[in-house]
DNA sequence: CTATAAACCTGCTGGC
DNA sequence: TGCCAGCAGGTTTATA
């Protein structure tokens, strides 16, 4: 699952190759991929030039100036630079002016596309809580959140109009490097758990993308590269296996709907 | 307001 | 061996 780290470590590979490019072409082979025809897609992306790439929680952007193209890779979308035959075929290619051509692969086809006028990028991402990398995320700001929730910790961390970005491996990963219980209730977080909550969320998350990213399931960056952090994974999928602190199999359980993983000697309920 | 659930989709797993 | 129900997951939409 892509997440903020493998987001991010798509950006940086990409941006190299396509800043300062102008696009010279558009197919889309899947209309379920975006709610805008190919023939619009068309006319708002072709003959527009990439001015830089960016990224808000686990969406990808693509800055043409007067407009804002938006990718989200959802569970197994993958953007590459070359074609991979091992698989189905793309849901769109974009072609470049430099005859490079971007593809876009999503085997479950949750992924999604859209061109947006460049005013209408802050209503679209109005929703979306703090960048949890950037100087506005502070300890006082993640206590603003927490206040006052009855959300368990995994329901909050996964909630992308508090924090923008983490999804349930980083979830999981946050919750263990803080030594929190994911059934904890959100507001009843004290001020040091609040601090080692907020310094492991932003430890978690820039390890990830040192380790450019997780490839649990689908994920590679434009190359076809996959991440590292999974060898490092202290409980995402690890059920049963020994804790890597203490020794203790570590739990899963589901909250909110979503697998969680935990150790239950290291992250106590109280 | 919050909170939970269903829908979207396909490859894989487990049970019979 | 084969079939099929069930599961995974991010976001949106619907319902309680």
């Amino acid at each position: 699952m892509p997440e903020l780290p493998e987001v991010e470590t798509i950006r940086r590979r990409l941006d190299p190759h396509v800043v300062g490019r102008t696009i010279a072409g558009l197919a889309v082979f899947d209309a379920r991929v975006s709610e805008q025809s190919e023939a619009e897609l068309r006319r708002l992306l072709v003959g527009a030039r990439i001015v830089a790439t960016g990224r808000r929680g686990k969406w990808l952007t693509l800055d043409l100036g007067e407009r804002l193209m938006i990718v989200h890779l959802r569970m197994t979308g993958q953007l590459l630079l070359q074609p991979d035959h091992a698989q189905k075929g793309p849901r769109w290619t974009m072609d470049l002016d430099d005859g490079r051509r971007l593809w876009f692969y999503d085997q479950r086809r949750f992924g999604t596309l859209e061109v947006i006028g460049v005013d209408a990028a802050a209503e679209r991402f109005g929703d979306m809580g703090v960048e949890p990398l950037s100087a506005e995320f502070g300890v006082a700001a993640l206590r603003a959140q927490l206040a006052g929730r009855s959300a368990p910790l995994k329901a909050f961390l996964l909630d992308q109009r508090r924090l923008a970005g983490v999804g349930n491996i980083y979830a999981d990963e946050v919750l263990f490097r803080a030594r929190l219980h994911p059934l904890r209730k959100a507001g009843g977080v004290g001020p040091r758990e609040a601090q080692r909550l907020h310094a492991a969320i932003i430890a978690t998350l820039e390890l990830a993308i040192e380790h450019e990213g997780s490839s649990v399931e689908s994920f590679v960056d434009p190359a076809g590269e996959r991440g590292s952090f999974q060898e490092i994974l202290n409980v995402y999928q690890r059920t049963g296996a020994p804790c890597r602190v203490c020794g203790t199999p570590i739990k899963r359980v589901v909250i909110s709907g979503r697998g969680t993983h935990f150790c239950p000697r290291c992250q106590r309920r109280r």
